[in-house]
DNA sequence: CATTTTTATATGATTATACAAGTAATTCAA
DNA sequence: TTGAATTACTTGTATAATCATATAAAAATG
């Protein structure tokens, strides 16, 4: 019996459907309120990655900040360029580089945090500390369940 | 006394971290498995939004498959030369292009579907029910809170 | 310890995306 | 009812992202 393919009712039943809906609205909110400061969702991405991490390689910068390495590479030589950002070769391995964000790159964080926090603050609006507690914690799972890198 | 910019201890407890990371690798497996048929995302949005919809604008097209107008004009001009979708002028408002799926069409939602149904049931593999129905009615509410386009 | 393989990042060429502006149809307003 | 404003879509141009490949360092192999 060959498989039947249903027609599905409504995207908003389909989790993928949510998902990239909410996170495509939310960059073009993040990136039309930064976008007077010069930044791009990556530049955003990159600079907070490199706030919480502290330091982070290439490839690492990429997992968080959700770009390919060509693209990362380039993203970081104009953040280098502009003084954002510091590359230099990492001691134990000299074919890794340790990204760090430079003191004008902490400062770029401070403007970028706020808008951040209530862009989050925002999507949850009405919804109960149980619901989204639960939600958080099912991403978390979702994401691990669907990752194929461990960081 | 001037706002406090804290540092956050980690990227997974901030939901717009999880919910971009999750759509991007959500995106990434999808056109891993289709770009042998030679779907890109953009393409995959477009045809399962026109089979669960039959027919849309192009303007209503960008709110589901999410891009702007100039990228769907041109995603649509390959999918017409290639027989997949139709654009007619639509009867009330000649300024209107009513696009639908064509019997090709059609047919490619046959193969885009059951890796986007294998891709949905892969995420929330080991999530309850309940927990799974929580997550969903949040996102609908979290879309509602965030979203310009009231379709 | 020399050679092959793998890993990490950078660069070249191509494709995709988007902002800005153009065209055409409809609606609004005096 | 006609000119201005708005809406819907397309096209021109610029930018961003990616695939494929190159380079260089480290690890594995024999």
């Amino acid at each position: 019996m060959p498989q039947e393919i249903t027609k599905p009712k409504a995207l908003t039943g389909l989790p993928s459907y949510l998902l990239t809906r909410i996170a495509h609205r939310y960059n073009q909110t993040i990136h039309a309120e930064l976008k007077a400061i010069g930044l791009s969702t990556i530049f955003t991405r990159i600079i907070a990655s490199l706030k919480i991490f502290d330091e982070l390689t290439i490839n690492e910068l990429c997992v968080h900040a959700l770009a390919e390495q060509p693209t990362m590479s380039r993203a970081l030589d104009r953040l280098e360029t502009d003084g954002i950002i510091k590359r230099s070769v990492k001691d134990e391995d000299n074919r890794k580089r340790v990204v760090r964000l430079t003191a004008e790159g902490e400062a770029l964080f401070d403007s970028i945090w706020p808008v951040t926090i209530n862009a989050n603050e925002a999507m949850f609006q009405g919804i109960s500390d149980a619901d989204r507690e639960v939600t958080m914690r099912t991403l978390l799972k979702v994401l691990e369940n669907i990752r194929v890198h461990p960081i």
